[in-house]
DNA sequence: ATGCATGAGAT
DNA sequence: TCTCATGCATA
């Protein structure tokens, strides 16, 4: 909201939104932090092994536990700091890294951001056999022939070359695999942003074709920007359970507890590997299937539990869809006969490798404030010497990982998680409680959502690479 | 598997 | 300007 102030110093200590602030830890701190010199005037080494790391934030405890912090604990050296004195990239860090939209200078020649998906690489098994068959196109990046940022590819020769900002669909439906699949009805429940896909045509309709635009899925938007928002609304939850095409019900259900996400996530991971699929793959068949293709990150976040609840509630139908069509077709690589040739000619800024000591770094700040507001993000990049909007963005994902890992199921609880919840016991040791999910059968405290996740193998993969075997050993 | 980035929509 | 969903790029 609207409700920061403007002083850099104060604000932040004082923000509603500070959910990870400890009251008794984080504001002396950040005050400290920020008026000592802006931010840092007086040297002072990082100490990377006395950060914890940031899972910590999202524990109340943990901020507790944390020993006196010195007062130099959030100061950063002006020049040879040792995050800087150490780094490579130091001096790349105090130079102003700005992002060419089109053929700067400095990009000339670089990777551009051109996005082909074609999986040509990293094939399962029998998608490999079908792409074989199918006679993979040859697609160039602007990289390996211009220095522009330009997109040059060879299409399919039979490709309509339907470019619809960023997506390409290379080829046409094949609609031979329709006659397998399962009634595509209703939706199930969350496909908020599949909605449009018609619930109720056969499964040899034409219309389903979930080729390129146009192609009887008005709805759908083909437009390569992933974004959500260009999907449609949220306007979902018109049919749920029993409606997904051949699954079973209670697992469509509009609200699947964690548990059930839980499970299915396993399920779809087992069966996908067991199938030889990669989740590249899975991705790629979700966008022919359904016309929404989704990357090897979601899809491996969706098995990690790693989205939001929301999110994840919404692409449990498709991916369930996709589960049973893969169990059940005697061709699943068919779900691979289609290509889509994803090239997104946008310019995408240079992805910024930030150094091990500027994370820890922008932790710290992160654990004295998780909502800079602007004038402290200046402050925090002036330290740092790093971009503003490499700052902002950094603390954005910040954010949003924190909510990830920490978060319960919904936007409902955040406020009371980060502000109030008190921290089980087992989180006084236990940075991360995993992607937060709200599991039915424990939630005794609607105000702090254990997520079945706290099996310890499970409970890894939401650390931070660094701290599982500190956690584990 | 995950860090950094993008962009739509919300605030 | 933030949140959120998402993905490219990379470790």
């Amino acid at each position: 909201m609207s409700e920061r102030s403007q002083s850099p110093i104060s604000d932040c200590n004082s923000r509603p939104d500070d959910f990870s602030r400890p009251d008794d830890f984080s504001r002396p701190m950040y005050a400290q932090a920020l008026s000592q010199e802006a931010f840092g005037g007086t040297s002072l080494q990082i100490p990377h092994g006395v950060l914890q790391h940031h899972s910590l934030l999202f524990n109340k405890t943990a901020y507790n536990g944390l020993p006196p912090t010195p007062p130099t604990f959030f100061q950063f050296p002006p020049v040879g700091g040792d995050y800087r004195a150490s780094d490579l990239q130091a001096g790349d860090f105090c130079q102003p890294k700005h992002w060419y939209p089109i053929a700067a200078p400095e990009y000339t020649g670089q990777v551009p951001r051109v996005a082909v998906t074609t999986q040509a690489t990293n094939l399962s098994p029998p998608i490999a056999e079908a792409r074989e068959q199918i006679k993979m196109p040859n697609i160039k990046l602007e990289k390996d022939v211009n220095d522009e940022y330009e997109v040059k590819m060879q299409q399919y020769p039979t490709s309509s070359s339907a470019v619809a900002h960023g997506v390409y669909y290379s080829t046409p439906w094949n609609p031979s695999f329709w006659p397998g699949l399962p009634h595509i009805t209703a939706a199930s429940s969350n496909t908020q942003n599949f909605n449009s896909i018609p619930s109720t045509s056969s499964s040899t309709s034409p219309s389903l074709s979930p080729s390129p635009p146009s192609n009887g899925l008005p709805g759908i938007p083909f437009n390569g920007s992933a974004s959500q928002g260009a999907q449609a609304p949220q306007a979902q939850t018109q049919s749920n359970g029993s409606s997904s095409g051949g699954c079973s019900d209670s697992e469509e259900e509009e609200n699947p507890s964690t548990e059930e996400l839980e499970q299915f996530a396993k399920e779809l991971k087992h069966t996908r590997i067991t199938l030889g699929f990669t989740q590249a793959d899975v991705g790629m068949a979700l966008g022919n299937l359904y016309g929404k293709m989704f990357s090897q990150t979601t899809i491996c976040r969706f098995e990690a539990l790693q989205l939001s609840f929301k999110n994840m509630c919404k692409l449990k139908p498709l991916l369930r869809r996709w589960l049973n069509e893969a169990e059940s077709s005697d061709n699943p690589q068919d779900m691979y006969k289609i290509e889509r040739v994803f090239v997104d000619t946008r310019k995408r800024k240079r992805r910024t490798s930030l150094e091990g000591s500027v994370r820890t770094a922008l932790e710290s700040y992160f654990i004295k404030c998780p909502k800079p507001n602007t004038q402290e993000i200046t402050h925090i990049a002036d330290d740092l010497c790093l971009e503003r909007d490499v700052v902002r963005v950094w603390f954005c994902n910040r954010r949003q990982k924190g909510k990830r890992l920490a978060l319960p199921f919904d936007e409902e609880c955040e406020g009371q998680y980060y502000e109030q919840s008190p921290p089980p016991p087992h989180m006084t040791h236990s940075p991360l409680p995993g992607q937060g999910y709200h599991l039915s059968s424990h939630t005794g405290a609607p105000t702090f959502y254990m997520p079945p996740l706290q099996r310890p193998d499970v409970f890894k993969q939401a650390l931070h690479p660094g701290l599982v075997g500190h956690l584990t050993s």
